[in-house]
RNA sequence: GUGGUCGUAGCUCAGUUGGUUAGAGCGCUUGGUUGUGGCCCAAGAGGUCGGGGGUUCGAGUCCCCUCUACCACCCCA
């Protein structure tokens, strides 16, 4: 038991896990690249203003959930707690609000001061995608096909696809005044967080999960009704254009999204494997301002839950790739020995072999338990017998057959055995 | 932020209605004769029983507080 646990919610990884987070890595890397994606690294902090302004000042992350501080020169600063603001707001550098398009992905950990749970910690990691420049129906199913195709590359079967549409700026108005027309008659009833969400941000009272609220939830109008034609035209275009590109989705008109700077298409990947955080990914098209510039900035993205990501493959057994490094080990005998081995190591090392070797003076019984537990392919073994004869022994661990190979052969040797 | 459950060796856990020096399995280290692993056998290391306070002659066991983890709500990835 140790004294120091890392603070609540956050974990360390040990080097027995990376090799899972080396392949979510390398299948983003291998699978955004193939629609032309380049990666970017944004700072973990950003000024406080980059959020509040992009993500919503009444949303619940903005609102209780960002790790904020003054730095020493007195800036209000805050560590991200999603990847798109800060990735929006080094765009904002280049050509990306002139509407050339621009494509980026980015993997990194996330921090938001909630309470842990399944699924659910302070700091996370999440691996997401921008297109920024252009919009079009074609732009988001691209970007949710290309979503699709990486949970695939990762084996993760059997989820679900959820969208809706939150329509474009200037459905706004007249959509959160039907809400607000319907729900000021049900208000009453409902539960308080309601209450506070039909003054500041009506939308979020359609996906309320309260009991007392489903009933007036249900009944209340379906706010595409309320969008222009053009809207309309849009989401229905989305929708036709999966459909032809054989995605299945599920329409969800309760699905709104915590951020504020969605538009249009949102859409959100929820998997069975997982606790009641059940989302795995998430995204949609937005449009975003940024502190210190007049334009705004619009694009369609998404971003995954590493540790979620990892909780399905768990979940689901899924049959990973597993690469594992062919390790050679030496064992000396004597001190003599030991010193030359010491070189013979480095020189192996040298020739691209991964070579682990026993560094202190052990029998050789011990020596080979070692090598046993570390799953090594074969065993060197050189000891005062071998140097004066110059030659070394060669044991392949899984036969038990051992070879007499000499000196100048080793390299050659292991590398075609 | 609200509620529930748990907290004994590196890991998984046992520990009887409170009673002598705190246990098991796995793992780890070392040995089972001269230079050879996996099986087996033996020995050994490793625990302020999450932390603090209280009740008691006596607390891992009971009470209170606190911390963490897990789970649910809220919300999200």
């Amino acid at each position: 038991m140790s004294s120091y646990l890392p603070p609540p919610g956050t974990s360390d990884i040990f080097p027995d896990e990376i090799p899972r987070w080396n392949f979510i890595e390398s299948i983003a890397r291998k699978t955004f690249s193939l629609y032309g994606y380049g990666e970017i690294r944004t700072p973990v902090f950003e000024y406080s203003e980059v959020f509040k302004k992009s993500i919503g000042q009444e949303t619940e992350v903005v609102q209780k959930e960002m790790y904020s501080f003054e730095d020493r020169g007195g800036r209000e600063l805050t560590l991200r707690p999603e990847g798109t603001a800060g990735v929006m707001r080094a765009l904002m550098e280049t050509d990306a609000p002139n509407g050339v398009e621009t494509r980026v992905w980015y993997l990194g950990p996330m921090f938001r001061g909630e309470r842990p749970a399944a699924g659910r910690k302070r700091q996370f990691h999440q691996v997401g995608v921008e297109n920024v420049g252009k919009t079009s129906p074609e732009h988001d199913v691209e970007s949710i096909s290309m979503l699709m195709h990486f949970l695939e590359e990762l084996k993760i079967s059997d989820s679900k696809l959820l969208i809706n549409t939150r329509g474009a700026q200037e459905d706004k108005v007249p959509a959160e005044k039907a809400l607000r027309d319907y729900f000021s008659s049900h208000i009453d009833k409902m539960c308080k967080d309601c209450k506070e969400r039909f003054n500041k941000n009506i939308w979020r009272i359609l996906d309320c999960k309260m009991p007392e609220c489903q009933e007036s939830i249900r009944l209340s109008p379906d706010v595409k009704d309320f969008f222009t034609t053009s809207s309309k035209d849009y989401f229905k275009k989305v929708t036709e254009l999966l459909t032809k590109q054989g995605i299945s989705y599920e329409i969800d008109n309760r699905l709104v999204r915590g951020l504020d700077y969605y538009q249009h298409t949102v859409f959100e990947v929820t998997h069975s494997g997982l606790g009641a955080q059940n989302a795995i990914a998430g995204g949609g098209r937005y449009s975003i301002a940024v502190p210190g510039s007049s334009k705004s900035i619009s694009g369609v993205g998404f971003a995954a839950g590493v540790e979620r990501l990892i909780m399905v493959q768990d979940s689901l057994n899924a049959k990973l790739p597993i690469l594992k490094d062919d390790f050679i080990f030496i064992a000396s005998l004597g001190e003599n020995a030991r010193e030359k081995n010491f070189l013979l190591a480095s020189e192996l090392r040298k020739n691209g072999l991964n070579v682990l070797m026993e560094l202190e003076a052990r029998s050789m019984k011990a020596q080979m338990r070692s090598a046993d537990k570390d799953h090594v392919s074969k065993v060197l073994i050189r000891g005062d017998d071998e140097i004066s004869k110059n030659t070394v022994i060669i044991k392949d661990m899984k036969s038990g057959n051992q070879t007499e190979v000499a000196y100048s052969e080793i390299v050659k040797y292991l590398k075609l055995s």
